[in-house]
DNA sequence: GAACGGGTACTCGGATAACTATTGTCCGAGTGACTGTGG
DNA sequence: CCACAGTCACTCGGACAATAGTTATCCGAGTACCCGTTC
């Protein structure tokens, strides 16, 4: 079980952004700079991110990405799903239903839910609403606690150029 | 986030073998046939299990698979660690640590942990918990509820041949 | 009749190949800003 | 001096390639059983 790299990019420009004047557009090849990231790669990143409406797009002069609604108001949950997709980790394929053990559930086929199913679905349930449960605004907040100029470091940093 | 095929028929499998006398051993292609898998591939995952001591394996003639301890002993995560390995779905690679993202943390380096890191780690945690609460003993306990046949009927299945 | 040794068939275990998904790159479409011209 | 149209440079967005990871297959190593032979 792996989480594609480009939600840890997302969620920490999406951190940035929060810290950016909310009228001020920030292109792509900028936020990639900022940690030596892949521009291009970022910005197919940032795409996802805008299909999901948690940043808004720009093009042309001028243009770049800036959160779509307030910082309070995005979940890490939003991020890792616009990234990752929404399906959980655990499919259940059915194994059951396919060949002997098919009979067991005969004639009119299993009624309940497999129960290693519903196991693993519990726990993305947990991974989830922990998930859900903390907002950008949230880690920004924590960022700023442990590094008190962050905020002003980046808007500084993001305002050349 | 997907987690490998594997675990699904892994898990299913300790079901099984949790019901079959402890003293008799399955082979894989056996185990494979009772859901029309493919036998040489499940063979592998089973070696995954066996190098966990999830299950103990004999090589020859009379050869085959049983549960390497108690189906209470064996939880959930530890099926899960076995076929798609322990590490942990968000892996932090501090890019926080490249470029002038760097700087913020001079001269010592960033003391605490990343925020982002941190806020899926908790998430990671409670989904493991909630796999390690769950034992096979559970699963097997919850599918004789909804189908009191089973054990009878996959016990009986696997001592033909 | 019992014990022993060799052969044989069977099953796991790891090495090898095919395939799928993720990661990375590139170029075209769209957009706003700038410049020069005319009123 | 102000308004306007044309041109240009810039940035996103999706299409295309490279790489890594997962899925599937195959053959060799090891093991217990069976059978024939010998004491």
């Amino acid at each position: 079980m792996k989480l594609r790299e480009g939600v840890e990019w997302a969620a920490h420009c999406c951190i940035n952004l929060s810290w950016v004047a909310p009228d001020k557009a920030v292109k792509a090849a900028r936020l990639a700079a900022f940690y030596d990231l892949p521009a291009a790669y970022l910005n197919k990143q940032l795409n996802a991110l805008g299909r999901a409406g948690i940043v808004s797009s720009q093009s042309g002069p001028r243009g770049g990405f800036r959160l779509g609604r307030g910082p309070e108001q995005i979940t890490l949950m939003d991020v890792a799903a616009a990234i990752d997709g929404s399906a959980q980790a655990f499919l259940c394929t059915g194994i059951r239903h396919n060949g002997p053990a098919g009979e067991l559930g005969a004639p009119d086929g299993y009624r309940t839910p497999c129960s290693v199913s519903r196991a693993f679905s519990s726990a993305d349930l947990l991974w989830r609403r922990q998930l859900a449960a903390q907002t950008v605004a949230d880690l920004a907040a924590e960022v700023r606690r442990a590094n008190p100029a962050a905020p002003d470091y980046v808007r500084h940093w993001f305002d050349r150029n």
